[in-house]
RNA sequence: CGGGGUGUGGCUCAGCUUGGUAGAGCGCUCGGUUCGGGACCGAGAGGUCGGCGGUUCAAAUCCGCCCACCCCGACCA
């Protein structure tokens, strides 16, 4: 591919508004440009980059037996109603009506198709298992598109389904994806981590999420150093800490320097418009984690729907929203200013659960010690509160883990990383095959339900999180597998008769040999040509300028920025050992 | 959906407070000089200042409504 001839359109200054690493060298590299919020244009580089990492996806896949296919985006709503997603899913779905006024979606998965497609074509336990794979885009109208093309309302997907006879045969399927995976973003260059995940709007039971590292991600996991343990921080088992409880430790601690107060005294105090936890901690002088953190909310599914009931964590934990929606086995969401007034007869921030008659979920840490909580009176928080005084609490892991937290396998301390989201594996189980109507018979002619899984891997979040991982000042630094190409070859002065031809040879010849070449034959300065080069972030850069007469070029490596003379009879092998490393 | 911000040549932005002539850098075109790390000189092209309405002798600038995009939060197979 000659540059003269490719659009390839660079640019110097960072797109505005743009945050994350990716995103803005994606748009200065010429890969991508935005069209609408969310929703981007692959240039052909970029598009070079999807086709790599969907290359060796379907290596992958094939070689474990997946099947591609081909499913559609559009959908008709019948079979999302009766998979009762069509109900659930609020607007996250793009839904529109055909001409005949007949509802249809857009797809933003492909269960329901999938599990159509099974329930009319699979009949017989001798033909499972089975695995359905596609690389399609996915369609979901996300509230909030950010971060470049690490959220976006349209990407490209590949997913692939298992249907199997069995939850242990769906065992099986499941660890032989983990292991292709492991594959996949090994050869992609992206160093993941395996996360147990919530399997959210999916359903089913066992899910895994795989995380790259990177400062851009979105999700924020805790893991274990020593015994592998890691957890997304709203799944993750939040563990005892070493520190003892602020009451417990010595008295000068236990009282606020500035109100001199004691924690440990029963009694309420004047705390002047301190309404969150941090005001009142630098109006007493007491650490964030001497507070008791008292919310109030509405349980919206479960055995309490509709009514109001107290949550608390210390005053330095995050409430662990997963975990609280498990414990009350539905939604819930936070009060508004008014139901807490009702409920506990004070406005938000004074609140606390000394007294109160809503039902109280406490976290399991606050068993231990006396705490500084609000005391359902305006501008008064109470000291010497202590979980025993409130014998209707349930305690339960109820706030999100976080780097420094016991790692509940092990026990050591917890390190926490931001992470993207490039995979995620889920046990269906027959959560779609049940109410879709997908079974088979079994050798005593019974007839079961087929046992599904689902597997995905987002190509773009993949191309971001290589990036993320691999880069530097000037630029991307690809890993090999998945670069736009493979040889960036610089012609330095394109007037200089000798170079020009060396190159245009050179092109011709790498070609030939199974190189991916990008030759940079345009007529420009060379400063441009090698900031382009860098910038693009191929693995290897040929450069033919001053010793061409001699048969003699520049290798160099992009990822050390080591540069080598090397005659063109040899250039071939150290391509190949410098790919090779890369 | 709540909070904040931004919309001005292709790109990145200044100008808006205090109304009166639309600017810079980069990019682009032409000519010339340069040529191993985003060269230089000269000459050009290119803008309904997001949209609609209002105030005014006069609006990029003030006011109202709308739209789009960005950030934080809520949400998120």
């Amino acid at each position: 591919m000659r540059a003269s001839q490719l659009l390839l359109p660079t640019v110097k200054e960072d797109p505005a508004g743009a945050e994350a690493v990716s995103h803005k060298l994606m748009v200065r590299a010429g890969l991508v440009r935005q069209l609408a919020a969310g929703i981007y244009v692959y240039l052909p580089a970029g598009w070079r980059v999807m086709q790599k990492i969907a290359a060796i996806i379907r290596e992958e896949m094939e070689a474990i037996g997946c099947l591609e296919m081909l499913m559609p985006v559009i959908n008709p709503s019948d079979i999302w109603e009766e998979s009762g997603r069509w109900a659930v899913i609020g607007e996250e779905l793009f839904r529109f009506k055909d001409r005949k006024g007949a509802d249809m979606a857009l797809a933003m998965t492909h269960e329901e198709v999938v599990t159509w497609l099974a329930a009319r074509e699979i009949r017989s336990y001798r033909q499972l298992p089975q695995m359905w794979y596609h690389i399609q885009t996915k369609e979901r109208d996300e509230a909030r598109p950010r971060s470049g093309i690490l959220r976006t309302r349209e990407f490209l997907m590949k997913d692939s389904y298992s249907l199997d006879i069995s939850h242990e045969a769906l065992e099986k399927s499941y660890a032989t994806h983990i292991a292709a995976y492991e594959r996949v973003f090994k050869r992609c260059g992206v160093d993941v981590m395996m996360v147990e995940g919530d399997s959210g709007m999916m359903g089913g039971s066992v899910s895994h999420e795989y995380m790259a590292a990177a400062e851009a991600g979105e999700d924020e996991i805790v893991f274990c150093a020593g015994c592998g343990y890691a957890a997304n921080v709203d799944m993750a088992v939040a563990g005892e800490e070493d520190e003892p409880p602020v009451s417990e430790t010595s008295p000068s601690s236990a009282e606020g320097a500035a109100a001199q107060v004691n924690i440990l005294d029963e009694g309420d105090i004047h705390t002047p418009d301190c309404r969150t936890i941090d005001d009142v901690a630098r109006y007493l002088g007491l650490p964030t984690r001497a507070f008791l953190k008292s919310l109030v909310v509405v349980a919206e599914g479960g055995e309490l729907a509709g009514r109001p009931l107290m949550a608390l964590v210390r005053g330095d934990h995050q409430l662990g929203e997963l975990k609280l929606r498990k414990a009350l086995g539905g939604e819930f969401r936070l009060a508004t200013p008014e139901e807490v007034l009702n409920a506990q007869g004070v406005e938000p921030g004074y609140v606390g659960p000394v007294p109160t008659t809503l039902p109280v979920y406490a976290d399991n840490v606050l068993r231990r010690g006396t705490y500084v909580a609000g005391a359902n009176k305006p501008h008064y928080h109470r000291t010497g509160v202590s979980l025993d005084q409130i014998p209707q609490a349930t305690f339960i892991d109820l706030r999100d883990a976080r780097r420094g937290d016991a790692c509940p396998k092990c026990g050591r301390d917890l390190d926490g990383a931001r992470v993207i989201e490039v995979g995620n594996i889920f046990q269906l189980g027959t959560k779609y095959s049940e109410p879709m109507g997908a079974t088979f018979l079994d050798e005593d002619g019974k007839e079961h339900n087929i046992v599904m899984g689902s597997y995905g891997i987002g190509l773009a979040r993949v191309a971001a999180a290589a990036i993320e991982q691999h880069h530097d000042d000037h630029g991307i630094v690809w890993p090999a597998n998945i670069a736009p190409f493979e040889v960036h070859l610089v012609l330095v002065r394109a007037s200089d008769d000798t170079q020009a031809t060396l190159a245009t040879s050179l092109h011709e010849e790498l070609s030939a040999a199974g190189f991916d070449v990008l030759f940079d034959d345009r007529d420009l300065s060379p400063g441009v040509k090698f900031k382009d080069a860098d910038l693009l972030g191929c693995p290897a850069h040929v450069v033919v300028g001053k010793r061409a007469a001699e048969g003699v070029v520049e290798l160099k490596e992009r990822a050390s920025g080591e540069r080598t003379d090397v005659p063109v009879g040899e250039l071939a092998v150290a391509l190949r050992e410098l790919l090779a490393r890369s």
